[in-house]
DNA sequence: GATGAATGAGGATTCATTCAT
DNA sequence: TATGAATGAATCCTCATTCAT
């Protein structure tokens, strides 16, 4: 514990500092979007000089897709205990509350998360690949959890319903992260989750007839 | 009917140029996003000088802004056919057919329209102004839809769900668009349709069956 | 006189485009100096096209050029018809009075002449060449005129005289254009005519003593 | 007296620049005037990047603003030191001596001075300004000394006279700048001085010999 | 000849990236 | 390591000039 001392430390520090320049680069990609964000800009939001900031990364694409890398693995955590915490046995409204509550969560905390999957358009290749590891992903993860629902579902249909559904959560997260907090959040909160019940429910194998759900 | 031959002509060279110049702007802007996309990189999309494209519009901005507004309006067109077309009497998964559709087929001939409305962060002023006027529309004429559907429902209620009704169905397009034409196509449109049947459908009236639905 | 009609008045209407053409160049000029007139702005106010610009003149510079050669001439008419009535005999300021009227007069018809004898620096090469030759016909009229009132001078010191003779007229004659017509303009010529008249005064052979000049 | 070594040095450093920058400004707006001056020939001149030029000033504007704010400032002392030198019972020729003398000195070193005054016809706005500033400043001056002098003006005439010695002494400058250095200059030097004399003589108030002036 | 759209080199300016301190 | 000045390629845009009609 007590051992080279000195190169943790250094290492602390510049985990430090990498994190703090990721924060800075979160928060200038949010206001002004990837291409319109200036390396200066972060450099100065995070109150360092832009040769501090080449100092952790090799240039601005690799800024993005190290925030991207990051955020994803927190994601995959939420979502971890998102899944985790989604028993399947769970009526759907109740599954579905346990599997958004953490990625909501994650949203309203990470907003650059959502600002950097969107405008897949105008962003350079090694970025863009990210974005497409990222939806990839997460939209196994979504096909997993609907093969356990609907088990009877072909590959290609279940896929299908993955991305919608996947699809209903981003534009869902866009409507609750715009909404004020408050109120107002909790609402679209509330309306996301019931239009993800109203979307899968029709897919759900009859599981105890007799207990309507819900 | 021989008067004047050379203005006109004239002037239908400059629409022709200017219909050139958007298409090829549409066609750049897809591609890498408003920010990212250079004016010499639309020019040369467009087969012609930097000075061409310029005798046009007066700069960039005024690009994008000309584009989305033909775009809108196309968009309005094609969603004016959309709402003659819905007979609120049909029953809710031929309205949302009769809907969707002419939307549908006017995103995919114009996949430019799309990426203009995402990415409304790194945009200067007037370009997100037109974002929001565009979205602020939509959402009124879904608003309207909604409110002849389900009556009973309070205007922030009936806001919330005509927010998220439209991003399901943005969300939906974007699946459209990146599904290969063909059965993949045709998967995702039907898939969209049934998301928004589902979502919509508890909302209505319930109705009596043969008798007219209001 | 009623031979090849067509030459003529193809010619005659050449010239008038020329004539055209050159005046509105100097307007421009006036308004913008050279280097910020542009040769559309040019075509525009003399009504005509940029191609048809470029069918009298091969490039801008010798629109400037063919400017100053026609001003060049007319002023030399103004000072002949100067030179002309400069009776050396007369009193110094009736001299003056003689030889500054028509240049006056031309000056303030022609305000472009000024203009493009002045900013020296901000013009290529040809045109500076051609300021240099307009200046040099000026001074040698001056130089001239100073030798035949003031023959002892010896020839450096004559073309020092010319050159500040020729100066103050320059410098008079801008604030003369400067000064709002009327009143405050015609004070302001008297004032030229004063200062020049000084300048000179002590220079004269005492002519015919006791005659006080003034 | 060790304190904070770098940000000093830095700041001289900056300063350097700055006076590096407005030095070759200075040489290239002397050469091709301020319309034909580019931004680029300015760094080049200044053996620095274009970027670096854009480091200091955030246009080419700024750059001739600053710099005659700075040729003001310093032509001011040269001024002020020539109204200091000024004893109003001075006879005139050394009064106008004393009063030149540093005017030209600051002319000979700073030639860009009468050639940013010069050309106000091109140049956008902010600078016009400053040369409308200048000018008025200097005419000021020159008002109050003729003030002084010949206390029996009214104010119109008084400021027609000044205008009309600034413009001497301009022209003058003019010519005395295109002089070679040597003899020809200190010609040049004296024959403005003659003329100024022989232009203000008149005006004095007659003195008695002897007797204080005023 | 006249027209005005088209051209493209060039100028102002920005910003990702490097480097001397 | 940190700094921030320096770099220069790339961008937006202009304008002298050409050319098809």
């Amino acid at each position: 514990m007590s051992e080279e001392p000195a190169p943790r430390r250094r290492q602390a520090r510049g985990e430090r500092r990498i994190a703090q320049l990721l924060q800075a680069a979160a928060s200038v990609f949010c206001r002004t979007g990837y291409a319109a964000a200036s390396t200066n800009a972060i450099a100065r939001e995070a109150k360092v000089s832009p040769g501090t900031l080449y100092q952790y990364f090799p240039n601005k694409e690799a800024i993005a897709v190290e925030l991207g890398d990051r955020l994803l693995q927190e994601m995959r955590d939420a979502e971890g205990l998102a899944f985790e915490r989604a028993d399947l046995d769970l009526p759907l409204p109740e599954l579905v509350d346990a599997v958004l509550e953490p990625v909501i969560a994650f949203n309203c905390r990470n907003p650059a998360f959502l600002a950097l999957m969107h405008g897949s358009g105008d962003v350079p290749g090694r970025i863009a690949e990210e974005h497409e590891a990222v939806h990839e992903s997460m939209l196994a993860r979504v096909d997993g959890l609907i093969e356990a629902l609907a088990p009877g579902l072909d590959a290609g249909e279940r896929r299908r319903v993955a991305a919608m559904a996947l699809g209903i959560v981003k534009a869902g997260l866009d409507l609750v992260l715009a909404a004020p907090e408050g109120q107002e959040r909790d609402g679209t909160v509330a309306e996301l989750k019931r239009a993800l019940v109203r979307y899968l429910d029709p897919l759900l194998a009859p599981r105890e007839l007799g207990a309507p759900r819900r």
